[in-house]
RNA sequence: AGACACGUAGCUCAGUAGGUUUAGAGUACUACCUUGACAUGGUAGGGGUCGGCGGUUCGAGUCCGCCCGUGUCUACCA
């Protein structure tokens, strides 16, 4: 073994030969229990970033630990098509082509996607290799896969069946950029700069003004009304009167509506009703026309004046605002903060925008979605996370499912020339179902269905619905969805919905919610802020120019460039070590401890990449001991240390099993650290090295010793295996002639299990040396004696049982303090010394040629403090009447016992300080 | 504006049905140690009036109220 661990060396090869086993693929037939896992689909184009990192070693974690305690683990794993974002992509290839999408046609567009899919698609899934993730790949599922796209299929025809699917002609989010809806959650509310101009309005034949207050006024030359509230008496005598519409010179009405503030602007609105959510309910409210200015792409159209026709936003509000400004009818302007609505995927404005568009109706499936949580059919973890879900569904409105994008599952509906929609599986289908002959031209729709429609069938369509239910019944309700906030209203509630009406089940019984990673500042991780991290440059290392080269290469706003540029400069000077993928899987796991905001830390990857080193180096000692043992015999362990250190790891193994129930991951991680460091490392090795190098032991127990060693760590491989698999692997497989175990891999062996007391005597042994050896190594390291020093030591007022414990584990006190010789001796005999108690018992260490008195008592006045400051609270709550009557007895009975073994304490350490006070 | 979180050592975080730790861990810091598993190490140590104020209680980092600060989501008044 080297004498690192090296991460890189290693990864690949284990991760090839646990797929190639097929360690990670479900057992249908078998007769064991099932846990199931869906993991939430990446984009199939895209890249891993932090989330799924973290998101990927919690479920794995999850998984592996199932796996081993005995269940047939089924880790269903599979992408997204994610319509607009691939065609996005694939449309920037084309245009670095020069030819547009509408140039290729439809159909040879849809191939180049599939092509990129084909290229690019097996980005994200070796990634998910790399991170460890024990998924199973035979059963990899893709949204627009035949089988996926049947189920789609399938469902949106039921559901028009059954009235829940319909068109409708309303207002939605346009993008003008991608030219498509998007639906209400696809949007994203951005505070900006903005300002707020205040138009002069004319009284139609009079030579008064109204004044309406606007954040966007180009859209009035799609104004069909200015409203006042009805109780307004400076506007009432108005109303019913006409405003002659500046440039366009249109007479609209004024109207009276309770929507509108008084106390707001100037209290007059103008009303758009074709470009404005509240606009077109007042409109209908009202009566009032409902004039469209907007092309499709975002330019005007033929509605507006001549000179206005083709100009896009932008530029049509500058031009509105000149033309204003010359008929003297800007009052003013002023600076105002505006929400724009952006795209979430193309960042550009978003248009209110009047078309007809697929609905799925929502009203009665939401409140089946919504029993099964109240109901605790479905539960979320933590639970106060079903308060964003319930407050999400009760608002919910009706879904826009139609977009405007050719990368997607097309909409099963056919229209004849008149315009009549028939909805089946194919046009033949169709065709024999209506009696419609070969004469009756029929169109199909052209839109596809949102993504989410499809990923709202995720748990069912992947286990094979609609054509079998072998899988489904076995493996459905999954049992849990390890997923972020962020996507509750998005994802969860809807495959909540959709399941709980295709297949009369929930989706998974438990819903457990993790935190969102952001950079070491709090920020939010995105490509425009520059401050992305690619899981995979933590594992391998990357160096500074390839890391600015990834964060400001394909940039939005090139602006950023150079922030971007220092800003990464500033935070990795040296680039990025590589840490290996169980350094950071550990991280990640360390960091789930259920709060919302994670600040991503690479001191902690430092840390736990130690971590994995001493383990290894652990391991490491075990296999030289072994080299340099003669005739080597496996057999049972047994022993002293033996006892102690599987007492050790049952309270390891407790809380891990406790802490993962709990989806704690932190407290885990935390049981599996402590143990190995500061059980295993730093005391268990400890004493073995001294019993192997002991003349006094026996070259047979120095076998049972090895014994124990051997299978201690083999425990210890499998305990930590679901957190850190690869080098668990590594050192398992290294050891397997030694432990001998009948698996071919840790990663199918089986989770420990505790087990019956072990020698308790013997373990509460070991825990008074350690304490034995702390209390003097305080001593010596308060004092500045060196540890190599050696000393004298005098033990006082011990009892029988002290002194079997010092008989019998005299090696290993002589040895790790470094004691030469060691005394009892009665009261009154002592010699100035230091002084340590443990239980009754004092240990004197002799100041004599070693430590100067007045350092001592520094060192017992500090105790001394220490000490009488608990003793005063604890005093204070005994001499509290209402304490003792209300507080529970044992409490009080502890209390009272700390109490008086602070006084003595207290006593002895005075006593002490005056003895030495005579040396000064 | 509303809802929901969060504010504990320089930094990143635990503190799990109010009283067992004398508020903990990692990291950073200080001193000593280059002793053959590991300097990606060892031993010892310093550092927090648990955001502020008030309340409930015998007892509050832990429960309640208000305030200050931070963040997220939802809804927006043109």
């Amino acid at each position: 073994m080297n004498k690192n661990f090296d991460p890189s060396e290693i990864e690949t090869k284990w991760y090839k030969f646990w797929e190639e086993s097929g360690f990670f693929e479900a057992k249908p037939e078998s007769n064991k229990d099932t846990f199931c896992i869906m993991i939430p689909p990446p984009n199939v184009t895209g890249t891993l970033h932090m989330g799924h990192g973290f998101q990927n070693a919690l479920i794995d974690t999850l998984i592996r630990f199932k796996r081993m305690n005995g269940y047939d683990a089924l880790w269903q794993v599979g992408t997204d098509h994610a319509g607009i974002a691939t065609q996005m992509v694939v449309e920037r290839q084309l245009e670095s082509e020069g030819i547009t999408k509408e140039d290729l046609g439809r159909e040879e567009f849809i191939k180049r996607v599939w092509d990129w899919k084909e290229s690019s698609g097996n980005t994200i899934t070796k990634q998910i290799r790399r991170l460890g993730s024990s998924v199973d790949w035979s059963r990899e599922a893709f949204t627009m896969s035949p089988d996926m796209s049947q189920a789609v299929l399938e469902v949106f025809i039921k559901l028009y069946k059954e009235d829940l699917i319909y068109q409708g002609e309303r207002l939605v989010n346009w993008d003008v950029e991608l030219q498509t809806t998007l639906s209400d959650l696809e949007v994203d509310n951005t505070e900006e700069n903005g300002s707020l101009w205040h138009l002069k309005y004319q009284i139609t034949n009079e030579s008064k003004y109204l004044i309406v207050a606007t954040t966007r006024p180009e859209t009035m030359l799609g104004d069909t009304a200015v409203a006042v509230n009805p109780e307004d008496d400076r506007y009432k005598k108005y109303i019913g009167k006409s405003i002659t519409l500046p440039i366009t010179n249109r007479q609209v009405p004024i109207i009276a509506d309770e929507y509108v503030d008084e106390e707001f602007g100037t209290g007059c609105v103008k009303i758009t009703p074709a470009h404005d959510f509240n606009d077109f309910e007042i409109g209908k409210r009202h009566g009032l026309e409902i004039i469209n200015i907007l092309n499709k792409d975002g330019t005007l159209n033929e509605e507006v004046p001549k000179s206005f026709i083709g100009l896009d936003r932008s530029s049509a509000r500058k031009k509105v605002l000149s033309e204003l400004e010359k008929l003297n009818l800007l009052e003013k302007t002023e600076p105002y903060k505006v929400t724009i609505p952006r795209g979430d995927r193309s960042g550009s404005i978003l248009e209110p925008f009047l078309t007809k568009q697929w609905f799925m109706d929502v009203n009665e499936i939401s409140k089946k979605a919504i029993d099964v949580v109240k109901s605790e059919e479905s539960t979320f973890h933590p639970k106060n996370y079903e308060n964003t879900y319930f407050a999400w569904m009760k608002e919910i409105r009706d879904w826009c499912i139609s977009r405007q994008l050719w990368w997607g599952h097309q909409i099963p509906a056919w229209y004849d020339k008149d315009g009549k929609v028939y909805v089946g599986s194919s046009e033949e289908e169709i065709r024999k179902e209506n009696n419609l002959d070969e004469q009756v031209k029929l169109k199909r729709d052209e839109d596809v269905l949102d993504t989410w429609f499809s990923s709202a069938l995720w748990t069912f369509s992947t286990l094979g619905w609609p054509k079998s239910r072998k899988l489904l019944d076995r493996y459905h309700p999954t049992d849990v969805l390890v997923t972020g906030y962020d996507i509750i209203s998005l994802w969860v509630s809807r495959m909540l919905m959709m399941t709980t009406h295709f297949i009369n089940e929930v989706p998974f019984r438990k819903i457990f919610v993790h935190g969102l990673i952001n950079d070491s500042s709090g920020q939010k991780m995105s490509k425009s802020k520059g401050n992305i991290i690619d899981p995979l440059d933590i594992i391998d290392g990357i160096d500074l120019k390839s890391l600015i080269e990834k964060r400001i290469s394909g940039l939005m706003q090139p602006k950023m460039e150079e922030k971007i540029k220092n800003q990464t400069i500033k935070e990795f000077p040296e680039g990025i070590k590589p840490y290996g993928t169980d350094a950071l899987r550990l991280t990640f796991c360390s960091l789930a401890s259920g709060s919302r905001e994670v600040r991503f830390d690479f001191k902690r990857v430092e840390g736990y990449r130690n971590f994995c080193n001493k383990l290894w180096n652990a391991s490491r000692f075990i296999q030289m001991q072994l080299d340099n043992f003669e005739n080597f015999e496996r057999t049972k362990p047994s022993g002293i240390l033996d006892d102690w250190i599987n007492a050790r790891m049952d309270i390891a193994i407790e809380k891990t099993n406790n802490a993962l129930s709990d989806y704690r991951f932190d407290l885990a991680t935390q049981s599996i650290y402590e143990f190995i460091w500061y059980e295993l490392c730093d005391w268990y090795i400890e004493f073995c090295k001294i019993n192997l190098n002991s003349q006094s032991l026996e070259a047979s127990e120095k076998n049972l010793l090895l014994n124990s060693m051997i299978e201690i760590l083999e425990k210890t491989l499998r305990l930590s295996h679901p957190f850190m698999p690869f080098i668990t692997e590594e050192i398992w497989q290294n050891f397997k002639d030694l432990h001998q175990s009948k698996n071919e891999s840790v990663a199918i062996s089986s989770f420990p299990q505790k087990k019956e007391k072990y020698g308790s005597k013997n373990a509460d042994d070991i825990e008074w040396v350690k304490q034995f050896i702390s209390g003097v190594r305080n001593i010596k390291g308060e004092m500045k004696i060196s540890p190599s020093k050696t000393i004298t030591s005098i033990i006082q007022s011990a009892n029988e049982e002290d002194k079997r414990k010092v008989k019998k584990h005299k090696e290993l006190l002589f040895e790790l303090l470094k004691i030469k010789e060691l005394n009892f001796i009665d009261e009154k005999n002592a010699p100035p010394s230091a002084i340590f108690t443990l239980g009754g018992m004092k240990i004197l260490i002799p100041l004599e040629g070693l430590i100067e008195p007045d350092k001592e008592i520094t060192r017992i006045d500090k105790l001394i403090n220490k000490l009488q400051t608990e003793l005063n609270s604890i005093t204070s709550k005994l001499n509290n009447d209402n304490f003792i009557e209300n507080a529970p007895q044992e409490l009080v009975n502890q209390q009272r016992d700390r109490s008086n073994y602070l006084s003595n304490e207290i006593n002895n350490l005075e006593i002490q300080h005056k003895e030495i006070n005579k040396l000064i």
